[in-house]
DNA sequence: ATTTTAATATTGATTCCTATTATTATGCAA
DNA sequence: TTGCATAATAATAGGAATCAATATTAAAAT
């Protein structure tokens, strides 16, 4: 997104109560939880300002889309550098914390000739509680 | 995919073509390239059969699935352990090779208490050919 | 006045459904 | 054994349906 657009972007309440939702909680939610948990507080926020608004806020760098392969897309308002780690089984997306992101971008740079500007990184697998559960059973 | 379910796999000309036509490529198509393509020597298959196998193959390990996070899931027929870059520009998914695909899992497992099996990495930013055209712009 | 919203319509990717076809397994005869 | 007929079962083709996401547009808000 340019200057431009950026500087004539106006406020707006759902966007701003998007963001706060995000930055408020640890898990990924969905465009469609989101949607339904605002709609408590704003019964007349629609399904498409909350893509809009994740989209416009994605853009602007103050949050992050998850991809996760499988189903729709997660969203992080959480901005410091980390990876993520999506179960196999119960589709949660978790927080993993290394401190190698920045040195990821730098190794890939060295023999890359055009210009990498992030990285996302996705572990997969069995968390926790799904890996007790096939223990058990 | 189980054993079970692995043995009860009958071939298919189809899948055959699907796995072939990946792994005789550098480049990582989507559904509609690959059924595109294969339709010239096999006028009557299906966009629905190229999408199923393409999700058996992936399920089976025999090949991977590569989300770019902006538009269509990539494919790729090399399961050489590498990472992938995503242009920003020109929407081309090109291979990267660094030889930390292990060590990130190994790092990544030390703090996590579940079971990571695998894991994705995506550099996005701009490639050799978009940066030229913009630095010359 | 211009942007944002809300509701609707539309798009695009993927999955589902089902009658038909292809592949593999079985039985029997040479 | 081999060959062939037939049965059993899985895979395909083609279209419809679904789901996420985007575009449109008239009305509301700043």
């Amino acid at each position: 997104m340019s200057e431009m657009l950026m500087s004539a972007l106006k406020y707006s309440r759902q966007r701003e109560s998007i963001k706060t939702f995000l930055t408020g909680r640890t898990d990924h939610p969905t465009a469609e939880v989101i949607y339904t948990a605002l709609r408590e507080d704003q019964p007349h926020i629609s399904l498409g300002t909350v893509y809009r608004n994740l989209s416009l806020l994605t853009q602007l760098g103050e949050i992050r889309k998850i991809s996760t392969g499988d189903g729709p897309e997660h969203y992080d308002g959480d901005m410091t550098p980390h990876h993520h780690f999506i179960c196999r089984h119960c589709h949660r997306v978790m927080d993993l914390w290394s401190d190698d992101a920045d040195q990821l971008v730098k190794v890939a740079s060295r023999d890359f000739h055009g210009q990498i500007e992030g990285c996302s990184v996705n572990f997969y697998g069995l968390c926790e509680d799904c890996l007790k559960k096939f223990d058990a059973s």
